[in-house]
DNA sequence: AGTTGAAATTTGACTTGTCTAATTCAAGAT
DNA sequence: ATCTTGAATTAGACAAGTCAAATTTCAACT
């Protein structure tokens, strides 16, 4: 399989699954287009390619956009865990930072072996979850996702963590680091703004103010067992 | 540029200048098609591609065979650095042996950034050579050629360094390093069957039977100054 | 129900890199 | 000087992936 099959699962993963893994939804062609960067005419021949492979990878129904198949999923969560390995390794190894991490990966991720894969994970100490906190897929394609809160959420005054930052924005990813809100950091609602405004947050010792914007992309790590 | 274009480039210093830096040769078509595993009209349109460039990457003459030009140099060392670093660290870091970083190295060798590729560099502590001693380019596309002598010139009794080992199959490859010969390894040639007959050697402290084959892929390392 | 507008699809073309089959070339042998 | 032969090149085709332009389809609103 191609670079371009890789790009294409992983993108329909991520649009249609990643956020709601129970319940998978279809996703329109013109979604994919957008977050492919290519054209609507593309994506429309490569789904059918897709499509007609044997296993078939996505299940595409005309004007109804397309959904995973379950060999389709298998092979994104493989690719998915290549890339956040991969970035872990960046970050970790190589002294990337967070916002760097992304564009390596995304080349990379086409062509490491499986051997490559899994000596890296042994290396790092068989990481959870890649620089961001997304969680990394098992080789097996079966995936964690950790109960999480959103930030906007969090009650005043209660002690909270940082557990992932989905945004893939460098300027923010920057603007969060700076202010130490990646995952891991210990925070504090100490204010919030009415009407999503900002807040005022105490991360580790230092006091700071945060945009709804960047409140928006953090999400706290619940201990097992609580939820929203 | 395209993998393709990085393949033959390399392909082309390997064959035309690496056996002797200091007189390029012409590479003839076929000679390239064997080595690239490609037909000899994709070789033939390739290099017709290459020179049309401009900069010209190769200066091709008609029925004449191809050499690199400064430009083209430039770059096939460039990827050389890049595999030959990536070979290193899949040996050193990732538990490869020597006779399995080729194929790996020769993916990811066309992904990998100028930044991965430094912070590598430094991560290994700016390795002068690859697991199978050949120099490792600098930046700049500058390469040392460290003096050399054949095993097979080896006069009986003096102590030697093993240097380089010219060799890409793997069976060779592990029946060499079973015996100890790998880069930096200490040897004494103990005995020469006459007419380029097997090699009676020891090599650090065990003594060993090596055919011509095998003797034939071994370089010494020559402290500077001496020569054959 | 009919119309319309947005989204999806089809059509046809281009690029890169490859192949096989046919042709041309250069050079050594006669 | 020509012939033969093997290598190199041209010609023509294909597959993957892309695009722009034209067309079709769906669905939503009169």
């Amino acid at each position: 399989m191609t670079e371009a099959v890789d790009d294409y699962l992983k993108a329909l993963y991520q649009l249609g699954e990643e956020p709601h893994p129970a319940l998978p939804r279809r996703v329109a062609t013109g979604e994919l287009a957008l977050a492919l960067g290519v054209s609507g005419p593309s994506v429309c021949s490569m789904l059918k390619r897709l499509s007609a492979l044997e296993p078939p990878l996505v299940d595409s129904a005309r004007h109804g956009g397309a959904r995973l198949t379950p060999a389709g999923r298998l092979h994104a969560l493989r690719v998915l865990r290549r890339h956040r390995l991969l970035e872990t390794f960046l970050q970790r190894e190589l002294g990337y930072a967070w916002d760097e991490v992304h564009e390596e990966a995304d080349r990379l991720e086409h062509v490491v072996s499986e051997r490559f894969c899994e000596a890296l994970a042994r290396r790092l100490g068989g990481p959870a979850t890649d620089p961001h906190g997304e969680p990394i897929p098992a080789p097996d394609g079966s995936l964690e996702s950790p109960r999480e809160l959103p930030l906007s959420l969090l009650a005043e005054g209660v002690p909270a963590r940082v557990g992932r930052v989905t945004c893939r924005d460098g300027e923010l990813l920057r603007y969060l680091a700076a202010r130490g809100l990646q995952p891991g950091a210990r925070l504090v609602l100490l204010a919030r703004e009415p009407f999503g405004g900002s807040l005022k947050l105490r991360v580790e010792e230092t006091v700071t103010e945060l945009g709804p914007a960047a409140g928006a992309v953090v999400f706290l790590a619940l201990p097992d067992g609580e939820d929203a």
